[in-house]
DNA sequence: GTATTACATCGACAGATGTAGGTGTTATTG
DNA sequence: CAATAACACCTACATCTGTCGATGTAATAC
């Protein structure tokens, strides 16, 4: 979708003098570029990402006993990518018994959604 | 946020049964979640989520000499960053005589955001 | 033509990641 | 009590990642 603009022809810059002076807005803050890119990052696998899914329209607590067989993955590599979401800040768990119950955090992926809308 | 529900206690199976019926939805498409997920990827590094930032806030075209003075990396390791949103799908470029231009994609985001939200 | 600039690509390297199997802890069943 | 189920954690390992410096390529300036 080539949205042309002014591209100004821009001259090869004269042996030591700036290129091109940034016309272009710094940044979005550094910290929150950082927190939106650790949550992005913790969803960029396939597996997490059906497990925030299924976990959010669940809209509860889904025990892990339950995630497992809707994947064909070991337990223990489940176990290892719910706690990268955990420590994404993204899901947290509760322990019953000999059962643990994920939930997504509220809000967890709301300044994330909100940049990307 | 604990948001309690039923969490029917269980019981221990019985030594070979099926632990707990899956009582949660399957997924999203498989295939959704690769490619949501090749997205969210690519935006899980800060200095590329602040890269898709600069490019759609300027709405235009960017040309990389301009990105490069915004941030304390190598150019080698910029030219990376770019190449790995391209191959993502999330941006593109055209080349200008000596100069590169970036843009981002539009709808490239679409799917991930109208997920996220 | 030569020199130089903008950018991509290559090679290397330390560190992270996804995966599985094995082990340990805790709680439930009998 | 002993046996075992659910789950987290440790170890190992192949692969990927972010980073840089060096090199390559194409176009511009002189």
């Amino acid at each position: 979708m080539p949205v042309d603009l002014e591209l100004t022809p821009k001259q090869k810059r004269a042996n030591g003098s700036p290129c091109c002076e940034p016309v272009v807005y710094p940044d979005v803050q550094r910290g929150q570029a950082r927190r939106m890119a650790e949550v992005a990052k913790a969803l960029g696998d396939p597996i997490r990402l059906q497990l925030v899914d299924v976990l959010r329209k669940h809209a509860g607590k889904v025990c892990v006993c339950e995630l497992v067989p809707l994947f064909d993955i070991s337990q223990s590599t489940l176990s290892h990518h719910l706690g990268k979401l955990r420590a994404a800040g993204i899901v947290d768990s509760e322990r019953r018994g000999l059962w643990a119950y994920y939930y997504v955090i509220a809000d967890a992926l709301e300044e994330l959604s909100a940049w990307l809308s």
